[in-house]
DNA sequence: TGTTCGCTACATCGATTCGATACATCGCAA
DNA sequence: TTGCGATGTATCGAATCGATGTAGCGAACA
């Protein structure tokens, strides 16, 4: 699910195109990246239902925009641009999108979608998880767990009747290995939720 | 890549549309199934290359073909083709597909193509491991760890500058205890496949 | 000075895949 | 016999991918 995606990164920061995708790759650690091809339409796409629009300015840091139009003025704006805000995010690219309010409701949507069957949006809403209430985050969470050890019952059934070779024997153990650390990992996760201690998140810093 | 995934399972028996997809399923425990949108085109196109062909019997147990075509005839021959082999394969449906030698020439192409970044086509790779040759198969055991070496330190590069939320942070931990443990799996696999012991791997059966 | 290179950025293309759906046939049970 | 669920092939539109094409810009370098 793109639209996640690009809502959830659009709650935090206004943001063009490429450094959606950009921002992303770092977010889902370089594996699960999204293509162009997806991207373009799919922002398109949000514009149209009305969950994005195009703004003119980053929100990080209103810039005082240009006055004139000789060069050394252009020049000069083009420079405060670029080092307005901490990361450079709409330079001279064009096309900077916000999230409106649509779209902040069609993110909890996304977010508390009750299928938890794909792992990477499952991923994705660990991802932006701050901007989820405790009660569904946590509802979240124990949801997942409740799929991952539906999963394993389906394989520790399927590893019953047995006439495997050497690598599909390996496959099953490291299918059990991950089933067993994302549970532990996310009964972790469960109980920090649980623990009414330090309840500042440290709210989007 | 479906075509690794059909290629390789018709590697081991002719098989219907249907069958393959159910087969894949349980292969991937659960996960990973492929749609009949992806499949019945891929067979098409796989057809039209000439690494699969329709064969008419599967080839567990050879049938006697129909001679007559009367009614009683028929579901005889129905009766016949459904208790044929061990599990029914092409009962009455259409379309068994059997894989070709320029298929077989494929397979191994795809089995040892130098991509190792899509984990799901490793997957695959390993599950159809026994059909490889010894070296060919530890070298692209080989060349994963390289793979998940490099990954491994791309994350922790990345986990070097954080101000995460917490959240964040949880899923970098899951990456990389993810990774560790591929790592170990991967090296358990490298060193059965480098001691000498045991070389019958309980061939195709 | 200008020229070349690489990064940023937007966009579109065809091919692949998915998810839903349609439409038959079969086996079985009410 | 009727009706239902599993089997089976097939196609549709939408989503996504991977490749490629464009430009502008900054830095390096001759």
């Amino acid at each position: 699910m793109i639209d996640l995606a690009i809502l959830g990164l659009l709650t935090e920061q206004d943001l063009h195109g490429y450094e959606l995708k950009k921002r992303l790759g770092e977010l889902l650690s370089g594996r699960a990246s999204i293509s162009f091809g997806s991207l373009y339409p799919a922002l398109a796409r949000l514009e149209a239902q009305g969950h994005v629009k195009a703004v003119d300015q980053p929100t990080a840091a209103p810039i005082t925009p240009m006055t004139g139009s000789l060069a050394g003025e252009l020049s000069a704006f083009k420079a405060r641009v670029r080092e307005s805000s901490i990361v450079k995010v709409g330079g001279r690219g064009k096309k900077v999108y916000g999230i409106t309010d649509a779209g902040r409701g069609r993110l909890v949507e996304l977010m508390t979608d009750p299928d938890l069957s794909d792992d990477r949006a499952f991923t994705l809403r660990v991802a932006f998880a701050r901007h989820l209430d405790s009660n569904p985050r946590l509802e979240l969470f124990e949801r997942r767990r409740t799929e991952l050890l539906g999963r394993r019952d389906a394989l520790s059934r399927r590893t019953a009747d047995r006439r495997h070779d050497r690598y599909l024997g390996a496959l099953q153990e490291r299918d059990a290995d991950h089933l067993a650390n994302d549970l532990a990992w996310l009964d972790r996760l469960i109980d920090l939720e649980r623990t009414p201690s330090m309840q500042s998140t440290e709210e989007h810093s």
